[in-house]
DNA sequence: GTGGTCTAGACCACG
DNA sequence: GTGGTCTAGACCACC
């Protein structure tokens, strides 16, 4: 698994961990109905618990970007992922806010605080290439 | 004061508070070297406990936003405001991440979010007037 | 077979058979003593597990709706019926309760519950052709 | 509180709990806005653990029936309770079905079946007196 | 083997 | 004192 926690953080695990199957998903690194490990075999290999393993994934699932089924485990949405809708784009807006104003209060302009996003957006479609291919 | 705080959501208060604070720094809202009113005042207009304001002062204060004197009490940082530094660029990136890669999940486009961040950034810079001008 | 399994939901697969099959009895398009596929034949024609099909039979056995008979195999029961007996109406009353009250707190009145009720009842009773008439 | 729970049962507790607030909102007994135990208190009123309330309480949460505030602790939903929408529609005719089926092949008539229905709804908006108003 | 549930005890952020 | 998070270990249902 591609995934890297950084347990001194103050973002919980659970998090970090569901943010990066995100960008899994969002980078093709994840396919659509691709079989990701057992709750237990990734807390295993992440060293971690694995009722933070299942927050993550039940997260997902709540969110629509991943199916858990009884036997076959964790999977990626193997239809359409979910939507930009003005619920995300309004809580998008909510987180984007206070970093764009504290951006701005330290000096970034416009141009520089677009441009870093777009290269961040980029990196995350076309994700340098790095050790194994998924998991 | 123009800060407008929503007690119920899953962000901190006090963190609502400074990004608040911030934003009015960043849109020229609050004058560098301008007096904030003190904790207790602020605490009784806003209706919150004492120690929320204090750690949204003393958060700020820490990050050089704000100065603290005992006499002057709480007023805008009259000098020069953080640089937007390697650490603050660090953090922007590592926040920022997550929204892009979930952005790009749900399907929206480099334009799209690099607008909808451009669209934020200006009304940050100029904000819709809205009643006192300060406090 | 008539039946219909969603492999993807979360109520079990052993269960949804049961389920089909005392539909399938209660609409008539299994008759008394009528002879059901081998749990061999059945787990084959729905793509699942041997246990899974002999879980649902054994389970509709153990309620009066199934006889199992070394020879002739699996029979819809060919004597009377299980009868609504006060164990199944406290049964019924515990799983109904909560569907009636969030129902009700979600603003459905008695009217339309209860005709929403009928409407189950009678597609139960005279369902849609469909297909071959049992299996 | 009024919850009664049966551990002994095959419903899992967090379920039987969250059933039964649902049920003490929709018969008033719990009015909007109104604070709920702490998940500490409520887990040693009812004799559970602590978990298995706050999974009650997210589970609400995410339903929108209730609100989880920082200090406040958790109060019912103030505004508008959720709707009976279609995805909730789907949700009740996918679980009343096989219970409408089972009824229908163990010789219950409509009229039965619908009676009982109108009785739990009833006794659901209008639940005889029972010790203390609420909690 | 899988996920689902429950318990237990701990630490932390928040207010 | 509140909920949020994490860990740990256990049992169960399902397949």
């Amino acid at each position: 698994m591609f995934v890297e926690l950084d347990l001194q953080s103050e973002v919980p695990i659970y998090k970090q961990l569901a943010d990066q199957l995100i960008e899994g998903i969002a980078s093709g690194k994840l396919a659509a109905g691709q079989p990701l490990p057992s709750v237990r075999a990734l807390a295993a290999d992440l060293g971690i618990n694995l009722h933070t393993v299942n927050k993550a994934y039940q997260t997902l699932k709540q969110e629509g970007f991943l199916e858990i089924h009884r036997k076959k485990g964790v999977i990626v949405q193997p239809g359409p992922l979910p939507a930009a809708d003005e619920a995300f784009l309004a809580r998008l807006r909510r987180d984007l806010r206070p970093l764009a104003a504290e951006a701005s209060a330290r000096g970034l302009n416009e141009q520089e605080l677009t441009e870093l996003m777009q290269t961040l957006y980029r990196s995350i479609q076309n994700p340098p290439p790095e050790g194994g291919s998924s998991l």
